[in-house]
RNA sequence: GGGGACGUGGUGUAGCUUGGUUAACACGCUGCCCUGUCAAGGCAGAGACCGCGGGUUCAAAUCCCGUCGUCCCCGCCA
């Protein structure tokens, strides 16, 4: 590494450079000063080093008296060992300290609005609003160097195997997503509104047709919904898209690529990742995305209490429905104030009700108990292999509903017991959603993800018959209990194509109106096409140990959408809205409280 | 659209239930002392009218209403 002055970066410096005339650049971490020494630890987005001045030189001295927090400042010194005993083991640099012998301050700061210790203890808001402070944290500074790394990794992996990076538009029309757009007005064209991207998907698409054969983009998307800790209005994916593809090209290529980022962050990622098809891992799992780190599979004990004279239990099962049920093991430790908690969620998730039941000294302990007989009971136990200090909770319902609100019981559990994950990192496939799912209120079919999905090959007959019933080529991949990436077979006939839009409510006009670049395109020769979009903040996150995607993103959004930083969004004046034809009919009130 | 938590010197909190002298503590900041600290130490000091607006009251950080903001969740969203 080379620089004009700056020979090092402040967490380069190891014993092995003792003797080094250096000179760094960096902020005033700290000064201590015991009036006939001074340290002064500068730091710059590498790491800390420390300084020392010491009072024989008076000039220098003084100016390293004046030197506060956050002070610009490059000095120049000679690298030495730390006396003995006094190295610092926590320090990656603590074995060395350099001692000063020039020092120009480059710029003063105020005192800045927190403290930028490891120990910091300051709310998001003050952060965000001093966002080029808090990215100066030794934490925040490695957050964005992982997303970079990350980044790099990912264009090496994806370039080394013939694949092109292509900007799709920002500007671009509203396309039917499923989330809100976010609009631009036109100046030119006046009424008339770009959006802003949900997904580059019909584009990347349209780059198969166009014999682009492997795409990929590091794309940012846009969705105007509310947010959360894991969700911003402006996001980024990894999006690719490969020609003559199916999942067995795309699910090696991302576990591939998984493997290299991962075995770079020095983390144990197994490939290749099992695979679970929606039907399987909903009824084990009760979920689309659970955290295989844990155990805690569901079984289905309809058959147990078929027969059963526990009245909620038998009349469920006459009407076609299913009892699933869940073994925690050491959970008969939960107390009647946990039960009742459970049986909240239980019923958040839709539930009549949660029955639970504490294993205890060979008997079953629980409120229910009195409606079951002893040999229920010990069928139950069997099928579950549960043992003294388990805990089994059951609930009842048509099957798909019964198995997500055991979902829902099962991560609470997780958390309620405390349970150790049996691995750092678990991830999966979730293959072949269903199509298509009926909207009754609106007496049609909408996509499960994504409207461009092909339907499975041997039951397209069903398209005219049982469209409800229709497994797909759309695949998840989650890792940890996290969503992470999703995509799917394309439709590239666009006959097929019409026909699923169809089913979704569009007559030819309407598909002209919303999806007629695609569909108009498939009619010239597309080849077939596959292609998935990872969430790329989240996988950073994941990587980080951070639980909201705003730790991994330089200047993320408040809940509402609004940048503390840049003060965004923000009224704009009446010239800018006259360009663009627009007129604010909210009123005069309104507009004055907003300043 | 809905539910919950929070808002007190620069920062993080206590005080609020049960209204009543100079609003407390820690960190930071300022000054002085100190030659081996690294979340330095010692002494001294400055700094908040308690998010904002209104109401109740002799009296409001504290009670009530409204409003703004932040965070979490449901809906929504992949």
């Amino acid at each position: 590494m080379t620089f004009m002055k700056r020979t090092h970066y402040c967490g380069q410096l190891r014993t092995e450079d003792i003797g080094k005339t250096v000179t760094l650049c960096g902020w005033a971490h700290s000064a201590r000063n015991h009036g006939g020494v001074l340290f002064i630890d500068l730091r710059d987005r590498t790491g800390l080093t420390q300084t020392v001045i010491e009072p024989e030189n008076k000039e220098l001295f003084a100016t390293g008296e004046k030197i506060k927090g956050e002070y610009v400042i490059e000095l120049r010194g000679t690298v030495r060992a730390r006396p003995a005993g006094y190295a610092n083991g926590a320090m990656p640099t603590g074995g060395i300290e350099v001692a000063a012998s020039g020092i120009t301050v480059l710029n003063e700061s105020k005192t800045p609005p927190f403290e930028l210790g490891e120990h910091v203890n300051v709310t998001e808001e003050i952060r965000l609003k001093y966002r080029y402070v808090d990215l100066r944290r030794q934490k925040m500074a490695a957050n964005l160097m992982r997303r970079h790394t990350v980044a790099q990794l990912m264009r090496a992996y994806l370039n080394k195997r013939e694949f092109m990076e292509v900007e799709t538009p920002i500007l671009t029309r509203s396309t039917p997503e499923g989330a809100r757009d976010y609009l631009v007005p036109s100046r030119v064209s006046a009424g008339n509104f770009y959006a802003l991207p949900q997904s580059p998907q019909m584009f990347k698409q349209i780059l198969m047709v166009s014999g682009i054969d492997r795409y990929y983009q590091l794309a940012r998307a846009f969705r105007d919904e509310d947010l959360r800790a894991d969700r911003q209005p402006e996001f980024t994916q990894l999006d690719l898209e490969m020609s003559f593809a199916k999942e067995d090209d795309v699910f090696p290529l991302m576990e591939g690529l998984m493997k290299e980022i991962f075995d770079a962050m020095g983390q144990e990622l197994p490939v290749p990742f099992p695979r679970m098809t929606y039907q399987t891992v909903m009824e084990k799992y009760g979920s689309d995305k659970p955290d295989l780190r844990y155990g805690l599979e569901l079984a289905d004990c309809t058959d147990v209490f078929k027969s059963t004279g526990f009245k909620v239990f038998s009349s469920v099962v006459e009407t076609g429905g299913a009892i699933r049920a869940l073994k925690a093991e050491g959970g008969a430790k939960l107390t009647r104030g946990d039960m009742d908690k459970l049986t909240e969620t239980a019923k958040k998730a839709g539930a009549k009700g949660l029955v639970w039941m504490r294993v205890k000294d060979g008997a079953v302990e629980s409120p229910a108990a009195k409606f079951f007989t002893p040999e229920e009971l010990a069928a139950l136990k069997t099928k579950l292999s549960a043992k003294d200090g388990d805990a089994i909770f059951m609930a009842s319902d048509e099957p798909m509903k019964a198995s997500l609100i055991m979902g829902e019981i099962r991560k609470d559990l997780i958390t309620r017991l405390e349970l150790k994950p049996a691995r750092p990192w678990a991830a999966f496939w979730v293959t072949n959603f269903p199509l298509l799912e009926w909207r009754p209120e609106e007496k049609r079919y909408d996509a499960t993800h994504n409207p461009f999905t092909a339907p499975l090959e041997e039951e397209i007959p069903l398209l005219d018959t049982n469209p409800g019933n229709m497994g797909s080529h759309q695949y998840d991949m989650v890792l940890n209990g996290v969503e992470l990436a999703s995509g799917s077979v394309r439709n590239h006939r666009s006959g097929i194509q019409r026909k699923i839009m169809g089913l979704m409510g569009y007559n030819e006009e309407a598909i002209q109106e919303r999806f007629g670049m695609l569909v108009n395109a498939l009619d010239y020769g597309a080849p077939p096409h596959a292609g998935i979009a990872i969430g790329f903040d989240r996988l950073v996150a994941l990587l980080s140990g951070e639980t909201s995607i705003r730790e991994v993103i330089a200047f993320p959004k408040t809940t509402t959408a609004a940048c503390p930083l840049s003060g965004a969004p923000d009224r704009v004046d009446t010239r800018q809205l006259e360009d663009l034809h627009l007129r604010i009919v909210e009123t005069e009130k309104v507009l004055g409280e907003k300043n």
